[in-house]
DNA sequence: GATTTATAGTTACATATGCAACTAAATTAG
DNA sequence: CTAATTTAGTTGCATATGTAACTATAAATC
């Protein structure tokens, strides 16, 4: 009985592990620019980012479309204002909530990282191209395996 | 003069965001199970994976194989050892390390979290690629949106 | 073989995170 | 109109993480 056994777990072909490394590989390159340049958290750079590319919007928006929680976002832009980065105004409509936007300093570092973020991608992306098969598991398997052997961020 | 404006910046594009809530829509479900279970968190599952994949082995190793920091290393092997899943014995060749290996309870989870690993990544791979195709970024897209739509632990 | 240098692993500190509890305002129900 | 319920956002707490400093042992150098 029993002709046909249950597959061995090989953490190495678990997907959720293998897309958790494939994240942190492709996100340490970008996340030290952010970091050493504006002294920014990942979270920050997201609500940035949102921000720059919709405009002013509540923390409640932000939740919204970046699905950051709504704790998170509460502290990154409590950062960000800090920073001079971010303004709030209040709402006419709700006095609870509280419009947010970017300052002129904020603006010009969305700018700044958008511009860098569109090279880095692009960037990523030809060298993973070169490398990887179609099949999702070498993708991934390149791009874990990317930042050891090539230099991404000498384009930048 | 400009003719080849710089494209724009467009977060959803990007591949590090990509990939990040990629990895975490993979990963929440199965999170869901060795917390729930054996109240695990996922640094301490990959260290008894590879404990129960590779057998016995110093932390140094474990750090070697999996790429995860020795600190977290150091902490996750204290925390598995306290809930009598992992035990430690003295190396003779070196007195600063420590043979680490899974006890009977250990192993006994490894197993169990093993197989609902392997069931995990099948239904989650069956979904995929009925909803995705071979494109990277739509591959990407249909993980994140994956879980919102389906369920993917129904079938574990 | 004594001294310097490197390594295995832990601990401390500062920061980041998730969850629950909270405040204040808006909405709904009676 | 008043009371109960939701909602926007913040704060507290307990835990997780990264970096640097530390202890103990091993390896290398003189």
């Amino acid at each position: 009985m029993n002709d046909t056994p249950k597959p061995a777990f090989d953490l190495e072909r678990f997907l959720p592990y293998l897309l958790n490394q494939a994240a942190e590989a492709a996100s340490r390159g970008f996340q030290d620019i952010y970091r050493d340049r504006y002294a920014m958290t990942r979270t920050q750079w997201r609500v940035m980012a949102n921000l720059g590319k919709f405009g002013a919007m509540t923390a409640r928006d932000i939740c919204a479309i970046s699905h950051i929680e709504k704790t998170q976002v509460s502290r990154a832009v409590a950062h960000l204002q800090r920073a001079g980065m971010l303004m709030r105004s209040p709402s006419v409509q709700d006095r609870r909530a509280e419009i947010l936007s970017l300052t002129a300093t904020g603006l010009a570092a969305y700018a700044d990282l958008g511009q860098r973020a569109v090279d880095y991608d692009r960037a990523f992306r030809a060298t993973l191209s070169s490398k990887a098969a179609t099949d999702l598991d070498s993708v991934l398997q390149a791009i874990i395996t990317m930042r050891t052997d090539t230099a991404v961020e000498d384009d930048i």
